[in-house]
DNA sequence: CCCCGTCATTGACGTGAGTCAAGGTGGCGC
DNA sequence: GCGCCACCTTGACTCACGTCAATGACGGGG
């Protein structure tokens, strides 16, 4: 199963129907505020689950941010593999626990940090899970424009912008064309990343 | 098993060696952040589990907000259970799923909200809870402090005053002796927690 | 009963990020 | 190659919230 650049895979509130494994391309996870601004809960990668929080229905929005690949499994049939493989299961809670985690973090970031912290906490981040896909770390690719990534952070596409622009300047990292980022010192991202502030 | 107040049921970081049901009291939640200051996850109620990520470590250190009396599963044996009992395995899974989704509208909460809409979402989160334990849902009981509330949503301990104070002015609530809140206006109430900015 | 410690409130002030508003820049189709 | 459109960047200004600091209200212990 394929999804197009800009399409919804589910929307926030339809029954969760099937739980999805996303093979190429990139999706958001978003809520819709309603102010018509958004919230992205999240961004998924080759290798990551969409949909498995085991509720009735969809807590979020999917959406397509470039062409995107993915294996559906209707959620009947894979609660018959529950049932057989229990082994699976708690795979599975292992997984919701994980997610639990991040998002955990993820709200340390929104709650307690400023502009720049959560902006190196991002591309950090990243970073990070471009290297669990086996991609090389450093250049960061970042598919999805400056908007989202400010809905996520809870910024500003502007505050973004300026934010971005003084770490280049600054020297941390370099803005590299097609939406890649060269980190050129980790360690001080790191630093601002920790910190309080 | 009980914890006095103010002491530490498990800490941040400890092996998670097992759960807890909450049957009487108030714990928190929270992560210490390397300046000293911490971000509190959430409030736990009776009926309420804590630690049940099944992680290797617990995310989080809970303290006992008042005196709390709890019912500990050791690990080993409660996932002997799950082994035994697939049924409950799920009914975990639908916990941790729902934990989960709490966490996101937190999130949601946190990144996007003014200070106002933050203590009107929290004084109705409260109410809910409250009812939910099939106690009245009206004054509304904080048995947290301010510091502990502000950690909660981002804010200072004199915002969290402010905030309430104007809200009183305001009309839509009366504070009572003994962190009790009256909400005369839930309708107001909502309006702000729903709506954006 | 009064003292003192802890926590809440209130005030004055500073600042980081939001808002509003212009430019840039690159990609794509014609 | 040109123009259009979407997106990014930059600037000026504002304001909500944080910070610093003083005062006020409880409540428990001596």
């Amino acid at each position: 199963m394929t999804a197009a650049f800009g399409t919804d895979i589910f929307r926030e509130g339809e029954p969760a129907g099937a739980l999805y494994n996303l093979t190429a391309g990139t999706v958001k996870l978003y809520n819709m505020l309603p102010d018509g601004r958004q919230q992205v809960a999240g961004a998924l990668f080759p290798g990551d689950f969409l949909g498995l929080a085991m509720n009735d229905a969809y807590a979020h929005t999917a959406e397509a941010m470039d062409d995107a690949a993915l294996c559906r499994f209707p959620r009947g049939r894979f609660e018959g593999l529950l049932e057989r493989i229990p082994r699976l299961e708690y795979r599975l809670l292992a997984m919701v626990s994980n997610e639990l985690a991040q998002v955990q973090d993820q709200m340390l970031l929104l709650g307690r940090k400023n502009a720049t912290d959560k902006i190196a906490n991002f591309l950090l981040q990243l970073s990070r899970r471009q290297a669990a896909r086996r991609e090389p770390a450093n250049p960061v690719r970042m598919p999805m424009g400056r908007t989202d990534i400010a809905d996520y952070l809870g910024l500003t596409t502007e505050t973004v912008s300026r934010t971005l622009t003084s770490l280049k300047t600054g020297g941390p990292i370099r803005l590299l064309h097609g939406n890649s980022v060269e980190l050129r010192d980790r360690a001080a991202l790191e630093a601002r990343a920790g910190g309080g502030s």
